[in-house]
Formats: structure tokens, sequence, C-alpha cells
DNA sequence: TTAGATGCAAAGACTTTGCGCACTT
DNA sequence: AAGTGCGCAAAGTCTTTGCATCTAA
């Protein structure tokens, strides 16, 4: 299985593994990640991180999830029409995201099982489990609509 | 069935039901987007349009774009880490995007039929059909990752 | 020691907005 | 004639890059 979440011990021991040094900063990256429970944004990691190394800059930020994502520790993923999420891979799998009030629902790889199977028997194309993000409504926005239909 | 492509007309039609003027820009944009086969950045369909309407500037683009998305008309994703690209909404209904290659193919809605049923089931979540983006590996890649294990 | 990593600031890419004139209705 | 829509240019947001300095190994 790979739906276990990476550990803060296995990147650091990535970094390495790679050539890359470990600092300061890519050690509090590494823990903002390892202790959100879900996607954030490289401006909302800036200030995780800097609430505990204060000096650290967004660009700085910028580069260590560039490399982390060269070490298949992280994944990135655009959303909707603001900025791109990061989340550690193995963390979550699929999100649904509300093209109507923008909130995002995580949901675990197996929905997208069989889609997989499908796209890669029909298309020859290997469908990436931890990087899936659909649109449509969610059960909330839905249900809204359905009461007042004319606001 | 909502697999056809809407038409020149159709387009028209909806702007003028919606309180808004045909301009010359609207119609060449219209135009654009049902001629185009495929998916299209902002600043391709600038220079689509400005061939024929060479003063048409980019921000107008932008501001038709958005037009036509509240009529419901276009549709438009973030494929990658470049630009949006827009298509007219019944023109296409999957995308599948190559994380190595970047490529994009697209795919009939029928392929997420199963998916969308699930998630309805599942989650309340209605899947948008017009607007579905998924990333993986096409098969090109992947052959060539087969043949070349240690570039 | 020394090559990689960082901070700061500037540049770049994409998109949005303000303003006065032009064009559609 | 009235008011929307437009072009131009400037501003805004997110991300990348250059360079001198610092630091992990």
């Amino acid at each position: 299985m790979d739906t276990e979440k990476i550990t803060f011990d296995e990147i650091l021991t990535m970094i390495h593994g790679s050539g890359g040094r470990v600092t300061v900063a890519k050690r509090t990256v590494a823990e903002v990640l390892v202790e959100a429970d879900h996607h954030l944004t490289a401006d909302e990691i800036t200030h995780a991180v800097q609430q505990r190394a204060p000096d650290v800059g967004l660009s700085t930020i910028y580069r260590i999830l560039e490399e982390f994502e060269g070490l298949h520790v992280v994944i990135h993923a655009h959303l909707g029409h603001t900025a791109a999420v990061y989340h550690l891979v193995g963390a979550v799998h699929g999100h649904l995201v509300c093209g109507i009030c923008g909130e995002t629902k995580e949901i675990p790889a197996s929905a997208f099982d069989s889609l997989g199977r499908h796209l890669r028997t029909a298309y020859g194309f290997a469908l990436d489990r931890h990087h899936v993000a659909v649109s449509g409504t969610c059960e909330v926005c839905r249900e809204r609509d359905n009461e007042s239909p004319n606001p």
C-alpha cells in the first residue's frame, strides 16, 4: 500500500540521499508539511515556517518545495483560480473542488481505482493517484441551489 | 444528450438574451472558439482574434471570456503550471494531462460516468462533466521510461 | 574549506482594473 | 441618444531568478 504518509525522518534521509544539505529551512518546511493534515499554499507554508524560523523567505520556500517535488516527497496541484497547493506524497489522494464555494474535500484514492483501470485499458494512460483533482458542485451548494432557484 | 458543441449562433443568442451587446470582438472570439478543435490559452485566442480584428486587446479577451463563462458558454481549466485554457461547453469533456511531456489528450465524458455516480453516492458531490482534468503519465512516456530506466 | 543554500530585491508571467473614447442598440 | 464595451496602460498576484553572503558537510 502507498497510503501511508511519509515521515519527517524519511524526508531528511531523502534529502541526504540525493546529495542535498539538511538546513534549518528545509527541516522546518518538512515539519510543517508532516504536521499539516491538509494541503497548503506556498504562502501558508511560509507563515507557518516563519513562526519557527522567522528569517526564512518566500523564495526559499519555493526553492525547497521545488526540491521536494524533485525528490517525490511533495506534490502540488492547481485547484482553482488561486495559488497552487502543496502536500506530502501519500498524505492525500483525491480532491473534490466545488466550483461554487471553492471548498475542497479530500477523499481516499480508492475512489479513483475504477477510473484508473479504465483510463489505462482504454487510453494507456497511467492515472497519478497522488494528484487527482476534479471539479463539480459540493453537497452544501447543491442543496442551497435547490432551495433558492431564483436568488 | 449534452455532447454536442454549442454553435456560433447560439452564443450570439445567449449574449443577447443576457442583455449584453454583440460586438466585433465578441463575435470574433466566438468564431475562434467554435472553429477550434481543442482548448486554447487566452494568449492563443488573442492572436487568433487579432488576425481578423487586429485592434482587439488582451484585456478585452479576458473580459469576454469572463462574460462567456458567466453565460456557461465557455469553461476554463488550469491544466499545468502554465496559463489557463479555455474551450466551449460541450466541446470537450475530459482531459488526460501527462505530467512528463505535458501533452493533453481529450476523451469523451462517458469515461467519467462511473466515477461521477460514485462521487455523487458516496460524497454528494456532483462531478462537472465539462471540466474534468486528471494527471498521470501518457502511453508514449510510459513506454519510453520502460525502455530507458537509466537516462 | 567549499560548494550548495539562503535572503533580499528585482524581474517575469499571467490576469485584473481604471479611465476616457467608441460603438451597439 | 444612452450606456455598454473597448483599448491602453498601470496595477495586482503568484512565482522565479540574480547575486552577495552564509553555512552544512
